[in-house]
DNA sequence: TCTTGAACCTCTAGTCACTAGAGATTGTAA
DNA sequence: TTACAATCTCTAGTGACTAGAGGTTCAAGA
């Protein structure tokens, strides 16, 4: 058994996210000693890494609830599980894809001033008055 | 002069959000009719079209304060404003990396399950309760 | 001119996923 | 035993809006 601070070290989850995960549902509420302080064992580390894991992936707090919930009722949970991941990697690929349109067009305002000495009219400036300049969609 | 609902509609920004810009200091107090409601004109058009532009390519409520102190005070603005530019750029860059290497996981870990007649252990929850799997950092 | 109802006003509170701080208590090593 | 780091709960703040309540104004039709 370990306390809030060492459960932190080893999943690189701060202390309060911790007690917010806690306080979401996403963590079962911790044993606690005499005194009040939370403790975990191993399953709680697991539980954890999960969490963070799915977290970086950037699966909402919702869609993690929901996969938890398959986890403790296993039967069919494969398929809605992968709808889950699924979802979420439409996700990514629909950001991704409007992330790339953005980088263009920054790309093309960030250069209109550079090496050239006219400065009268700021390029990056007139590019965001007039989305008439874009070249695509965004 | 017009109503904040025809500029709504023809910037294609809400109501609520037209009032929080002028309440964050984008947008200059607007003009009142004796019955207090706000009436814009072209200069007012132009600037909000000018930080829907800039709030589509993901500049911050700051940067964009920046940018219009820019655009008020012209002196010298052009590089502060390529700096601003090619920040944000440098910041989109960075995210797009990030999907993609968040997209090679969940295509990973999607594809699991497809197919397979083994649900027994579900990939997908497996998979995401541990990080050794992945074949990059993310 | 009057009436109706859509559009407007301000204000407060909610969203998401945390983060920060205050003020009090507990655990642990010297 | 003592010192002090770590923990506790609670409230409030972040960014960029969004929603709703409850009240007022504008403008078009009768």
């Amino acid at each position: 058994m370990f306390s809030i601070g060492e459960l932190s070290r080893r999943t690189k989850v701060k202390v309060p996210t911790i007690r917010y995960y806690e306080e979401m549902g996403l963590l079962a509420e911790a044993e606690r000693t005499s005194g009040n302080q939370r403790r975990y064992d191993k399953a709680g580390l697991e539980r954890l890494s999960f969490i963070r894991h799915a977290r970086d992936l950037g699966f909402s707090i919702e869609a993690i609830l929901s996969l938890i919930e398959l986890q403790d009722h296993p039967d069919r949970s494969c398929e809605t599980a992968t709808d889950i991941a699924v979802s979420q990697l439409s996700d990514v690929r629909e950001k991704i894809k409007r992330l790339k349109l953005l980088e263009k067009e920054l790309t093309r305002i960030s250069k209109g001033c550079d090496g050239l000495g006219v400065s009268e009219d700021c390029y990056v400036l007139a590019s965001l008055s007039d989305h008439e300049h874009c070249e695509n969609e965004h």
